[in-house]
DNA sequence: AATTCGGGGAA
DNA sequence: TTCCCAGAATT
């Protein structure tokens, strides 16, 4: 039976991932936020960061949303921390500190959606849903041969439905956890390794030598070119910076100051940097800018290295901040 | 249905 | 370079 093989497979060749080793709801929710398009060695410090900072629940929620946020920085796609925030303190206000216990009450939850909403179910609670993240949803469009593209949410469907059926008589929490692993160790994108797949009698994409053609997207991701245009007011050894709006990238971090400055003033020292993203390739120049009063235009202000460093909240492009402290140490 | 949220690693 | 990652929310 499919369920058996895999879960059997899934008992011995396992990573030990900590998240693994808990039916807590708080703890299995806080690492599928961070794991959201996000992968394992990535999140993994940001998870031990965030539990050992705030080891319940409760002490997220009482958190300033600064900290959290700050603790956050460089994960990226930050509306999940700012939901992470607000979930916790809504099921402290709301939901007398419990998490619901189904994937109906979980999928009400802000950051939380289908995906996420299997996983705490079927993780924390021994739900029966399938948990269909990019790995399962890779391999049961090899494994079943379904030739249709998976950005469609139809094809999305018919495969929460198929693994539904598989799951039968299964251990949903495990059924969830193999599937994942064999997407994400044998079952990758790019030369999947077929010889060690414990399905590969099974596999409709293997015997129909359609390995490298499944799964298949009917869009392509568009890339936008994009120029930005920085000057770093500097002055003395403070920068200036304002906190972004929203609406755009990077909203509600801390950004220089990207207007065109009249007059003119002399560039102390200039360089570029090009930042790719998934959706957008961006140029950036960066003007190093010595202001000898210190005007604060357009609602920012001037921070000193210290402050700076201890910001509430994170910096666009590290990188550059550090090209200019090194500038600033060649001044002095 | 399409777009918008980041950053990093693999091929 | 392109693609994808334990996706969700908004337009």
């Amino acid at each position: 039976m499919f369920s058996e093989k895999i879960i059997s497979w899934y008992l011995i060749n396992k990573r030990d991932l900590p998240w693994r080793n808990t039916r807590n709801p708080y703890k299995i929710w806080l690492s599928e936020i961070i794991l959201q398009q996000t992968r394992v060695s990535q999140g993994l410090p940001y998870y031990y960061n965030f539990l050992e900072k705030y080891p319940t629940l409760e002490a997220l929620a009482t958190a300033p949303i600064d900290e959290v946020l700050r603790l956050w920085q460089g994960l990226g796609y930050y509306s999940r921390g700012r939901n992470l925030h607000f979930t916790a303190n809504q099921i402290v206000s709301e939901y007398q500190k419990k998490f619901p216990e189904n994937f109906e009450g979980l999928k009400k939850l802000k950051g939380v959606g289908n995906y996420t909403a299997a996983a705490i179910a079927s993780f924390a609670f021994g739900q029966k849903v399938p948990a269909i993240d990019g790995n399962a949803l890779r391999f049961f469009s090899r494994f079943g041969g379904i030739n249709e593209p998976i950005d469609d949410p139809n094809t999305i469907k018919s495969i929460f439905n198929f693994a539904y059926d598989l799951m039968e008589g299964a251990d949903p929490a495990l059924f969830n956890q193999s599937v994942m692993e064999l997407g994400a160790t044998i079952c990758v994108p790019k030369n999947p390794k077929c010889d060690q797949c414990p399905v590969r009698p099974e596999c409709l994409a293997f015997s129909h030598r359609l390995q490298d053609k499944l799964p298949f997207k009917s869009k392509k991701i568009k890339v936008k070119e994009r120029k930005l245009d920085y000057k770093i007011l500097v002055n003395e050894d403070r920068i200036w910076l304002k906190l972004r709006e929203a609406g755009d990238i990077w909203a509600g971090l801390y950004d220089f100051f990207s207007r065109e400055l009249v007059p003119k003033l002399p560039v102390a020292y200039s360089f570029q940097k090009k930042h790719i993203l998934t959706h957008q390739r961006l140029s950036i120049s960066f003007q190093i800018i010595i202001l000898e009063n210190d005007e604060t235009p357009d609602g920012g202000k001037f921070y000193s290295i210290k402050e700076i460093e201890a910001l509430p909240k994170p910096i666009v492009i590290d990188e550059a901040f550090k090209i200019t402290m090194k500038f600033l140490d060649q001044l002095s």
